[in-house]
DNA sequence: CTGTTAGCGCATTCAT
DNA sequence: ATGAATGCGCTAACAG
């Protein structure tokens, strides 16, 4: 029925462990028997049952990046370029690290999660990265150092891009952390170096870690403002999912209970298209009224009208960064663990507060 | 070192053959000894072996989701609800359907793709589906129709979504089309009934289906506006990727084809609002000056300023549904093939063109 | 440089 | 309902 490795070895009259040689290309063999071999492959259009030559290798060709939403840019970008450095070597030879870079879509469930690391634990994945925010409930972040510990026993490499060391920091190959509480605090500095006193900020799900540094960063800000400046600030937080429409709501509520705030710090980028979009329904200008800040730069976030100012995060290159020490093709940063750091964009919707 | 089937076997004192088939459920087993290997599973800590268990029943559970840019939330969209509607059975006991639903970044390379469906091959995937336009050229056609035959008769599910009948229709379970063309026509339609008759239109790259259709559907409306309804249509048509860098520059072309339109055009709503951004840096206001529109209907596109008119796509329906397919967990539409309407979704960012 | 020999860990006959 | 035996297709020692 299917092709097999002794098809091939038949064809090109050698031995199968000779066809698994030039396959894998691991292994000294004559130009002119790998001619022979790839000439048979071709005519039979053989294709490596995979696993059984995971099974007899005990290691698998598969990669899991694991992502919150796939429906976020934020993701897909980092994705993206870690998928592209993982798949770098596709071309060289029929093998040599043809890896199958593969993304996993949790939607943020801690249940999800561990649901895609037992199955690629199953299939012996060669590496998974993790990237963005993770949950903060302590159980948990136990059962995951855990079955990550486990993973790394198995030969897996694990690598965390974006979210913060785990306490099974050894398994971990290397963690790219992003600065999320330096750059939250850059841009309250920011707001408030603009004028601004009283600022609503919209943060993202309550449980996430991303959410909590950057909150930090803004409330310490605010404490450095003065006496007083981090009064009230409970009341002018509210917190909702990543997503625009949380954004729309968690501004209307703001109004509602400060009707006189002049800034918006928002989760992220998205949050702070729908506090835009809140902000002219209810017929406030940006940023003549309220200026409004997101975190991320995504890069519709230039084009917003007005521009939106932000926090520039490179996750391009951070997703590279990730793939590559997935890969094992860059050297981990000393201590298994890097902050990428953050910086700010200041652009159009933010500007000093109109004047009463 | 890592626990095998054996282990578990021993320790809860029944044969290898029994333990397998708890892990399976396809098979009757006493409930007390049934109790027992899942205790003992537990105890131990026990994964089952992926690879040795496809490579022993010639099946894996693994399903691919091909995509075109993973950092595009159209095929965020799509693929999040395909992956979302393979996983749907995780919890259900422990094996029972539980798929590894991974998404595969092609980068809109026919290279990769064919890349991407080999390993899938080689891993013998259970399903495959196929996102997005295609790439049109003829060899690319043949050899993917070749390797989706053969996917097919080695027992993967082919199931294409948003992208056009393929001539290995039999192997494939079922196509998912949208109405690009009628979504495209509707749109230039609309334009037309404003009073717009010079309007540029910005597609996307030349040889994908996509790209193909949205335009035809286009030229049909401005041939149907009367004679020398499509003259110098072929001038004020610019090709370029799917992203609104490109929709940037086509415009500041088009402009300078014809400073006098009255009307963009673009292949989607990324690219719509990059025309937007270079329109409005050209000092042009959005509706008054230039109508834009896009296509998609992406989440932003409301939030976009001015609100963009577009063409809705139920993106989301789409790909759950082809979710389903690719699980056998719907029926195929007659013939295996189904059309997604699209649907006109005016906005603020088209109105009259203005008066000389 | 190439062939021979053993498993890898599991699913599945076939018995019982 | 359970156990014993066989082989899935390949890689990895070992020889030579």
């Amino acid at each position: 029925m299917t092709v097999t490795l002794a098809d091939v070895a038949a064809r090109a009259r050698v031995s199968p462990a000779t066809v698994s040689r030039v396959l894998n290309g691991n292994y000294p063999v004559a130009a002119s028997t790998r001619e022979r071999v790839l000439q048979a492959v071709d005519e039979l259009d053989y294709v490596l049952n995979g696993p059984a030559s995971s099974l007899a290798a005990a290691t698998s060709d598969l990669v899991g990046i694991l992502v919150n939403d796939i429906a976020d840019p934020f993701f897909g970008i980092v994705a993206g370029a870690a998928q592209t450095e993982i798949g770098r070597y596709e071309g060289t030879g029929r093998a040599r690290g043809e890896k199958l870079a593969v993304v996993c879509n949790t939607g943020g469930s801690p249940r999800r999660e561990l649901n895609y690391l037992t199955l690629l634990q199953r299939q012996r994945a060669a590496a998974v990265v993790l990237t963005g925010g993770a949950v903060e409930d302590p159980d948990h972040i136990a059962t995951m150092s855990a079955k990550l510990s486990k993973l790394a026993a198995a030969g897996t490499r694990v690598v965390l891009c974006g979210r913060p060391p785990l306490p099974a920091g050894d398994a971990i190959v290397a963690t790219i952390a992003f600065d999320n509480r330096g750059g939250g605090r850059r841009l309250t500095e920011h707001l408030i170096a603009l004028g601004h006193r009283r600022i609503g900020y919209i943060a993202g799900p309550a449980e996430r870690t991303t959410t909590r540094h950057r909150l930090e960063g803004h409330r310490a800000a605010m404490a450095a403002a003065g006496p007083g400046g981090d009064a009230g600030q409970e009341r002018l937080t509210v917190h909702g999912p990543y997503d625009r429409r949380s954004g729309y709501e968690a501004t209307l509520e703001l109004l509602r209970r400060d009707p006189g705030l002049t800034a918006i710090a928002a989760a992220n980028d998205t949050v702070a298209l729908g506090a835009c979009a809140a902000l002219r329904d209810q017929g406030l200008r940006i940023p003549a009224d309220v200026s409004v800040a997101g975190f991320d730069d995504l890069p519709f976030s230039l084009d917003a009208v007005p521009s939106l100012t932000t926090v520039r995060l490179p996750l391009f290159e951070a997703g590279a960064r990730a793939g590559r020490l997935a890969m094992g093709n860059e050297a981990p940063p000393p201590g298994g663990f890097a902050t990428i750091p953050a910086e700010l964009m200041s652009r159009e919707s933010t500007a000093p507060p109109r004047v009463h």
